[in-house]
DNA sequence: GATTTCTCCCCACATCTACCCACAATAATA
DNA sequence: TATTATTGTGGGTAGATGTGGGGAGAAATC
């Protein structure tokens, strides 16, 4: 049973684009892995997020409450479930990955799969490297903006 | 079984006006999927909204909470009243859309179902792309404001 | 009541999905 | 080290799904 993800491994998506989640990360809250699913959106930086379901559910429900009256409420469910995806693990804990996403992320062959708190984030290798690379270090200011919140 | 749609893809009107529902979207709340029923109604937004009808039956229910004494309220409750239908998949799963709906949300042929939440929205993809694209972007004070609720 | 239009069941079939089995690779245990 | 269990990978195939269209019966119209 897992509560909090961590680490970082690489896999390959295969002839299908079918990419095998680490049987570790198959275990939010359960030592159940049968019919395991996931939803996989677009992350903010250029790669995939994969949530375990319930963790997104927990969170769609929370946006039921904004009223449909309001526009930008319309909005910003519609972004935000257009680009969500509801996929379930097959008996060997793969799944099926659409191309959709897959071109999103410039996902071709190998992947990189992250996990970080109660998601995975899904990476191609090159456009991880050349983010962090891009990535402007983290400065004292921010540690001090942390250190209000810890 | 489905307690939060997402994802987006596209669909066809067939030569009878059908809309195949695709299969994720027809369990709501439930394995079963025989006799599967939407309602269907005009969106605030250019686009057609299909309710689960067990979901549309709950906001019926919070409208009936509106006075009647008031003649904005009538108005409404007219107006949303009228513009829904209640529509029974087929055997194959499919919807026969109306055509005064259909020329609501200026749909001809393409359809992109969006899964949000507990609804569907059917769009012309011309007029999704339009709408988006003439949509204010959601601001930093939308998101200040949501910070208050998450 | 007759005719036309509409709805929806049924069948057909191409495509896609996910199960199953096989087995290699890795990790855990004696 | 040998043995066993778990995990990762590949690929065939049955069943699910999406799409088209004929036609019987219902509903609407004349």
């Amino acid at each position: 049973m897992i509560t909090s993800f961590a680490g970082e491994s690489k896999h390959f998506l295969d002839e299908k684009s079918r990419l095998s989640i680490p049987a570790k990360y198959r275990r939010w809250l359960t030592e159940e892995e049968a019919e395991y699913t996931f939803v996989i959106t677009k992350g903010a930086d250029p790669c995939l997020i994969a949530y375990p379901a319930v963790e997104w559910d927990k969170f769609a429900e929370k946006l039921r409450n904004l009223s449909q009256f309001k526009k930008k409420n319309r909005a910003f469910i519609r972004t935000w479930s257009r680009n969500s995806i509801r996929l379930k693990c097959d008996k060997q804990g793969r799944i099926l990955m659409p191309q959709r996403l897959l071109d999103f992320a410039n996902i071709k062959k190998e992947v990189v799969i992250i996990g970080a708190l109660n998601y995975l984030e899904l990476w191609d290798p090159e456009v991880l490297k050349e983010h962090q690379e891009s990535q402007i270090p983290l400065d004292d200011d921010y540690f001090e903006d942390l250190a209000d919140i810890f």
